[in-house]
DNA sequence: TTATGTATGTTATACTATAACCAGTCAACC
DNA sequence: GGTTGACTGGTTATAGTATAACATACATAA
């Protein structure tokens, strides 16, 4: 569900993505998971321990992972070692806003501002993995432009961008 | 490899896409296949058996299809029936231009545009499930911008999008 | 003709995702 | 308390997507 808000009206579009910036990690981390676990309380979502887990797996780095990856982790602390157990985390996490789905790589990234209904683009580095949200407002506004020249009506959609991170760009990768 | 010139300049970028429109589809795939096999002889590239044959496939409708569904046909047709002979004819397509990959449905569709070096939005009718290419530059356009505001530069994208056509809108499905 | 590169076929396997069934937990209600 | 029902997680099994590696055939140019 996009939000049709100009982004600076927005306090977490405003906010820059910091996935290729240097930065206090464990502290963004940490700020995310507080967020998503006080939202899912907030609204009755069940933010049980294997999900929560899996958020905070995400939320080690900010590369997506693939579901597999997130399940040897999840094995290895103890919990089921089936895919349906990561599947089912990941599906809950994405329905809640908390992780998104990048389908180019099919894997799944930790959302970085839970909350804020957004429905962003997401950039990708070739160079070191790293995925970023860009606010995408715009981008849509002109796709749902492009689409209405045709008669077609938009529900959903995904915008992913693959290409070089500022700090992969000056350190020449 | 995005083209970048304005919609209006190139001929292609002009033709509305009839994905969504009754048409003479007999016409519509030759017409396509014969602007395919022109273009590998110019470049070189070899329209092999296999390959034609896919690229005739794909044209049968304006649906995105699995690699194994287009090996099921393949193998029908005297082709092999292991799954590279479907991918590696795919690739081939794709990186010639004249099919593309839509990753959203994990398949891929015959490129209406073949010649055209753009770069479409996939809308993908959720209802009828005709894919057709909207021009995207503008849309792309934003996404740069989008990108460059964080400091990244883009080098390829995808931008697919789920919803209705015309056709599926005005009949009420 | 021989050499070279390209294309196809084949075997095997890796990776991604979901269906279906079962057992435990928890809250609401009688 | 006991029962019901919704939800969660564990497990088995299987479906669907994709590629590595090797063998064979075929075209073209030297």
């Amino acid at each position: 569900m996009p939000h049709d808000h100009p982004d600076s009206d927005c306090p977490g579009c405003a906010t820059p993505d910091l996935a290729f910036s240097s930065h206090d990690h464990a502290h963004c981390a940490t700020d995310v998971l507080a967020r998503a676990e006080a939202l899912a309380a907030a609204s009755g979502a069940r933010m049980t321990p294997v999900r929560k887990r899996v958020l905070e797996i995400l939320l080690e780095s900010h590369k997506a992972m693939g579901a597999y990856d997130v399940l040897q982790r999840l094995a290895a602390d103890g919990f089921g070692n089936q895919p349906p157990v990561a599947y089912r985390a990941l599906e809950f996490l994405v329905e809640q806003g908390f992780a998104h789905r990048i389908r180019r790589l099919n894997a799944f990234a930790a959302c970085m501002h839970p909350g804020e209904a957004h429905a962003p683009a997401f950039l990708i580095c070739k160079s070191c993995d790293a995925v970023a949200e860009a606010p995408a407002a715009l981008v849509r506004a002109a796709l749902d432009k492009a689409a209405a020249a045709i008669g077609f009506v938009v529900e959903r959609s995904n915008i992913e961008a693959l290409g070089l991170c500022p700090s992969c760009l000056e350190s020449g990768k």
